[in-house]
DNA sequence: TATGAATGAGTCTTCATTCAT
DNA sequence: AATGAATGAAGACTCATTCAT
């Protein structure tokens, strides 16, 4: 009985949070009204209040989700091309919300981005950050730059690659580009211990 | 008497623009209100519709200006110092703008951000690309990318830094790493030809 | 409890349309303001706005009934005199919304008078309409017009009255002249045969 | 000198007349803005308050002339010829301003409606009331109403058409209409001896 | 848990009018 | 006679939020 209910209020919650993403997909969030959600998730506003204690509240649970990599990929292809496969998901991820959602994704206000509010596995970087710093350690990844400064240097190309991407209205190839950039970036910090094993003529499919 | 009254109209409109620019700087540009900005500016709001259509109008005029860097610069000490600065002198134009101009001018959905709509000189990168251009038939810069497509991935790195630094609230030095990342990137692409003009290890300072 | 809900929904909305009607007379549509409306309602602007989309759709739901008459009055007294008796009805109704809130209504951009958009029931033409065709088929209303010429003279001379009056201030007894000029028009199509049944020295009073 | 200031006062004046009766034919009274005046007329605001003391008393200039008939006519033809072609003159007018114009015009709030008001010649009544006085004098209208009643019986009958005419979008035939009711009301208040001189098969031709 | 009526401060925008030049 | 910058009160409408049921 207890339980029903508590399924029933999830289920709500739910809703809500999927008529906010539709919305977002569709109109952006300039037109962004509580009251737009409500109608959408086909529930009243009291109800949106009782999940949530505000509008913001809302929108700082959006997500754009980015998985664990099958980590079979790190092992078989190595850390370099598991760390692209897990940027070119989040590019995937973008294309696929489109570019209205993305725009306001985007956007540094959005506190999503601050790295020091974001829980954690909200972000690829927190996925491969201690890999990278192991794999320093063993002398496969170059020791100038401190792990966490390469893993900003991941993050500014990429950001900056939707945020182009965005700006022109979707009218360019961020995947392609995002990916030559990183492996531009990341064969200058790989050693050639790390070549060894990994040779780099190797490729990485992620359809 | 007619220049009288224009230049009063010019001084109006002036005053307008400037209060916007304070309050945005300070307030952000989310209660940006017709209303403030005319109080600010010791203006009254018909005046406002008197120079500006709309408050949209008003925000299409905020400028990041990026003005000509000094060509002797081009000639001492090379192409690539050139691009770097160009980009620093931006970086230091939104340091000085503060994390919430800034945040509110680097939004996707500010056109002035879509290559295609901006005017020319409103970005640095109109100031470099033919020069990167010549530099390629020249054999001083690889001809692996073409040089809009190089002009597109320094563009990626500088956006990437600046939305880091707006997410981060200004808490990150945006200046030292946005350096580094251009002049990694740089050196990748110049050809030894260049290098043999112009050592790698000069540095330029542009406090 | 729903019907609780709903019933205070309903006073509500019959509160903003009585405060809108009263406004009316007292200062006319020009001076008809949303604010005021509510101020006079006892009611918040943000309820306006759950109950009507725009000031225009609160004016549209204004109306100027007119109520069947009675039936008898028809078989008593004739088809002539049930249409007198239908449009001094509304020339009462009239007289008594007042001068400024009729100048109002009549108005030709108020969709209320075009015939083809009005609703049922609305105007008093459609109430006799068919019974004056009814009249023709049986030889007592002359068949030199049809039916429904003879209700737009009819409705042409109510109009014109009604709006001289207006134009007049009020100065002007609309009631006598429109029934003179009624009776007058009324008597060249009907036929001898009607008056064998209904003599013309008949009259109505309707106070 | 003097003259040539004049007279460039009273062109300025006509221009900004001019502007507003355009205007109103093209967008109707709601929308008829001091500046727009201004600017379709080429002329500067301050211009206008020159000339006009409000906007109210520009629209107060707004004029539908009726201008005298051909007085050979009245001779030719009769009375009641000339006053069906006094006011199908005025109908023509409507319908050469279009219904836009017109629904403005025609609205009880136009105080050049108001018989008490407006100036003499601005209507058609004023140019054949005393001759229908002089009719019934001698014995060819019927004294049963005054002639200021009559008067006013036919401009009911006229604003009736009109309006129904505005109130229709134009959809409808008001000259057939209102000249076929006109002559109907008239042929009842003219005696034998007037259709004696003027036999009733007569009609005319206003094109 | 769920409803939806109610709030009211706040938004952008319009526009007749004034007045110094 | 002519200009047009300046005014500011007032308008319609929005929307996050509260609360009694």
């Amino acid at each position: 009985m207890n339980d029903a209910k508590e399924k029933r209020g999830l289920d709500t919650r739910r809703k809500i949070l999927d008529a906010g993403t539709q919305l977002m997909k569709e109109q952006g969030f300039e037109s962004l009204t509580v009251r737009k959600i409500c109608e959408r998730a086909g529930v009243s506003v009291g109800s949106f209040y009782h999940f949530f204690n505000s509008k913001d509240e809302l929108f700082s649970e959006f997500q754009m989700h980015t998985d664990q990599q099958d980590q079979s990929l790190l092992e078989k292809k190595g850390l370099l091309e598991y760390i692209v496969a897990l940027y070119l998901q989040h590019i995937d991820n973008c294309c696929d919300m489109g570019v209205e959602f993305t725009s306001n994704y985007y956007n540094p206000r959005n506190k999503a981005f601050n790295i020091h509010t974001r829980r954690p596995g909200s972000y690829p970087a927190s996925l491969y950050g201690p890999l990278l710093a192991k794999a320093q350690s063993q002398g496969e990844v170059k020791t100038l730059l401190p792990a966490y400064a390469i893993v900003e240097d991941l993050r500014a190309i990429v950001v900056g690659n939707v945020f182009i991407w965005c700006s022109s209205d979707g009218m360019w190839d961020v995947r392609s580009n995002t990916e030559r950039m990183l492996r531009t970036y990341l064969q200058t910090i790989f050693t050639e211990k790390y070549f060894q094993r990994f040779p780099k003529n190797q490729s990485v499919g992620t359809d």
